[in-house]
DNA sequence: GATATTTGATATGGTCCATAACAATTATCA
DNA sequence: TGATAATTGTTATGGACCATATCAAATATC
């Protein structure tokens, strides 16, 4: 390592910084400093990420989805019919890690491969009976414990618009 | 893989969706529907997270700093004298992937770790003069083809709003 | 009908994230 | 004071997620 000659210098004034910083009356230490962290789009937008799929797994902790999972799930309903590239590519998932992820729905009943009687080569995506429900249950979870929270810390608005502008960031960044 | 009968019925009616779907004039497929997923906060907000670190990184592409690097330079700059467990976990990083992370920036001379004389264990975290150098690039970076451009998609008031939902969720949610 | 493309799948490597454990140092407190 | 606990940086390690190359089977193309 090597410290350039002004760099030492700001050094010992940190060593300083560190001996003279007070900590609060309780002793706790002093928080450090965001600065222009906090106005950086990218580290809040990556923090409020985290925050959501939390709280997003906790809701779902009953059902054991995540929310790639509950994405398919959701896609697949929608979209009955369509084969794995398709249902994959769309939500921006590469085919080869779209297997395991796939394997694991199917292992617990709630999504089909089914061979194409038009193209032998691809598998059909449906949602079993079980899926349905699942699906059911989890879009009730989402909707009354985690969307509905966000509306509180929001409001209906906010949260909307919210919506658009990231929407618009997606699509169009 | 067991489908109940409805399902092996819903599936029929998948295939014939499959063979009855038409393409566009052009021979394209038809793109798929969203859905509820186009509403689900988490969703919309994972892809422009992912939209916007791909553009931070091609920025940021001269001076080959990561998001978590750029970070952890603002951070250290605006608190100096303060040790890697403090650094590290007010950016939410673990000790331990930090100091690869910090090897990094210290093997390319942009910070250095510095015993500290009040608590030996301790290594107090300072920019080095190129470290300036290359945050203050950075910063006029980000600020003049980063954020400019979302100042431009969205409009400036809509950023700050943004910004702030943003950081109510990161910080109340 | 020979060649190229597509689909699902496997193997593999990289990055990030999380936990356990360790040596050196410091704090606690009997 | 001295034994014990806690903290700091570090290593090792495993899991989750992401990306690329490659393959066999099936289909498309010409």
């Amino acid at each position: 390592m090597t410290v350039s000659k002004t760099a030492e210098k700001s050094s010992e004034k940190a060593g300083d910084a560190a001996k003279g910083r007070k900590d609060t009356a309780e002793g706790l230490p002093e928080a450090l400093q965001l600065g222009e962290l906090s106005e950086q789009l990218g580290y809040v937008l990556k923090r409020a990420q985290l925050k959501v799929f939390e709280n997003f797994l906790r809701c779902m902790a009953s059902l054991q989805l995540t929310p790639a999972q509950f994405s398919v799930l959701l896609l697949v309903e929608k979209n009955p019919g369509r084969n794995q590239t398709e249902i994959a590519s769309t939500l921006g998932i590469l085919r080869p890690n779209f297997v395991a992820l796939l394997d694991n729905l199917e292992s617990r009943d709630l999504c089909a491969r089914i061979r194409s009687t038009n193209d032998r080569r691809s598998h059909i995506l449906v949602l079993t009976d079980k899926g349905k429900a699942v699906l059911t249950r989890a879009k009730k979870l989402v909707a009354t414990k985690h969307e509905s929270r966000l509306n509180e810390l929001l409001g209906q608005a906010n949260r909307e618009a919210l919506l658009e502008m990231l929407s618009k960031i997606a699509n169009e960044f």
